[in-house]
RNA sequence: UCCUCGAUAGCUCAAUGGUAGAGCAUCCGGCUGUUAACCGGAGGGUUGCAGGUUCGAGCCCUGCUCGGGGAGCCA
């Protein structure tokens, strides 16, 4: 039997390459402090420009940071100073100038220019520094994201994403993504959106865990991540209608290693984020208190033992329903970190969750609600490994056995015990970052009545 | 789908039922250390749409359109 071997390659060959080929050779903002008292070159954007008359200050932006730049008549002649002088907001340029030290500038470190030239005009450029409403920015999304605020969501989104996936590849996981376009619903309750597919039906994924849970059987342990879509009418600062989901999955994992792993992940993204993102933090006003506080264990309280604390709160719910929002900040608002909430009644959830043995009303599944009222970022469970019990499930909810084949026979050749969880990406950043809606945390979010731009 | 709030200059907002204004942006002028710079001047309006009440409607009433955030559902 031939069984593949892996081999390591060099590392960034073909970066080294292109430097020594002369590529690359002006400077970016956020290596400016590497330049000190070299003339160096910029490309990017007017931010802002100031005047007094005989001194311009040109702060630019080139996408890594903000700088303020300094143009004098003596410096740059007659004729570049009056260019600086009628730069419009979002211009874009190429400038050089010497890199300095200075305690009045914003960021610390100025630009004395030595030389500019305008690459386009920009004209009227319609997002001013002052305050706009969310409609007006919502419609100019496009333009939207080359402020500062947006460009730290951005960063922290994106540091987000590489910390859970350093994270998941430590710990043996490999990342291995499921299909976009499904034939048939992973779970049938909420509304999909629907496509035709060559005179097929064919929907936009609302998740992409029966997938995982088939490559986990192959690969062990397995995330995919990507864009999901659910077509409910949901109009909330917590609702996209497409979003991105990480959702782990790995087999010989019971629900203990299942919540082991969802409070050692968060932490773990948590603590990068706060180690490589302070500036970022900083312009968004982040506290970051409650953050640091972000470390395992996270406290667990059963469905029953959360019930009973709305109870003592005065909100009255049947055993058996499943929480509203409202209650989950309630819950959420006892403790300085996120909580778990498990062992749902059985009735509420989903066909494929593995019921407790110990008591079979409940399955072994969890929610995981973060702090600060931004509710539910994990929904996971351990999976029913048992082929005539997870037909009899399928049955229950009606679902068709046919459009499932595939799913059972995982339960057919080398059934394991095995667990998984989605952790919503948008929920994530929008708790790291403190916003208060999740419409900023995804460079173009499609929700109910907004597709534009 | 339901509840609720809103729509006035390019933007953010004012305007007791009685001549629609301000700040910013734009254009012109001034200023060598500005920090959403500042100072002076100019242009800029079918008050979301349709009807109604009234001597008179941006304002009151009805319907519609669009949007905000909340419920349900979820990450």
């Amino acid at each position: 039997m031939r069984i593949f071997q892996r081999s390591t390659g060099t590392e960034n060959e073909g970066q080294d390459l292109l430097r020594r080929k002369g590529f690359m050779e002006w400077v970016t903002i956020d290596h400016i402090g590497k330049h000190l008292g070299e003339e160096v070159e910029l490309r990017g954007w007017l931010y802002n420009l100031r005047s007094s008359g005989k001194i311009h200050f040109l702060i630019i932006r080139d996408g890594t940071g903000f700088i303020q730049t300094v143009a004098l008549k003596n410096e740059l002649g007659e004729e570049v100073f009056a260019l600086a002088g009628q730069l419009t907001q979002e211009s874009s340029l190429v400038a050089r100038g010497t890199v300095r030290a200075e305690k009045r500038a914003p960021g610390g470190y100025e630009l004395t220019l030595t030389d500019l030239r305008l690459v386009s005009l920009s004209q009227d450029y319609p997002i001013t520094l002052k305050e706009h409403g969310v409609d007006f920015l919502m419609d100019h999304r496009h333009l939207w994201l080359r402020t500062p605020r947006q460009q730290a969501i951005m960063r922290i989104r994106a540091g987000i994403i590489r910390a859970a996936q350093e994270y998941l590849d430590g710990q043996g996981f490999i990342r291995v993504d499921s299909p976009i376009l499904t034939p048939s619903a992973a779970e049938g309750t909420t509304t999909l959106f629907e496509t035709d597919y060559f005179e097929e039906k064919a929907f936009l994924t609302q998740s992409g865990q029966l997938y995982a849970e088939a490559t986990a059987m192959a690969f062990g342990r397995v995330y995919t991540f990507g864009p999901t879509f659910r077509a409910e009418k949901s109009k909330t600062r917590r609702h996209l209608t497409e979003f991105w989901m990480l959702e782990p999955e790995a087999a010989f994992y019971d629900f203990e290693d299942n919540l082991r792993l969802q409070e050692e992940l968060v932490s773990f993204v948590v603590a990068n984020i706060l180690g490589k993102y302070t500036p970022e933090l900083a312009v968004l006003e982040r506290d970051t208190g409650p953050l640091k506080k972000v470390v395992p264990p996270f406290p667990r309280l059963s469905y029953d033992e959360a019930l009973e604390l709305l109870r003592r709160q005065g909100r009255e719910i049947p055993w058996g329903e499943d929480f509203g929002a409202p209650d989950e900040t309630m819950i959420a608002e006892q403790f300085d970190r996120p909580v778990f909430v498990h062992r749902y009644p059985t009735k509420a959830k989903a066909f494929y969750m593995k019921p407790d043995p110990d008591r079979p009303e409940v399955v072994l599944s969890d929610d995981l609600l973060a702090p600060e009222g931004y509710g539910e970022i994990i929904g996971g469970s351990q999976r029913i490994d048992d082929l005539q019990l997870l037909e009899t499930r399928l049955r229950e909810h009606h679902l068709p056995e046919e459009a499932y084949r595939w799913y059972l026979d995982l339960r057919r050749y080398g059934s394991v015990p095995h667990s998984g969880f989605g952790i919503g990406l948008e929920r994530t950043v929008a708790w790291i970052c403190g916003l208060e809606h999740v419409r900023e945390t995804i460079p173009f979010p499609r929700m109910l009545y907004r597709i534009y731009p």
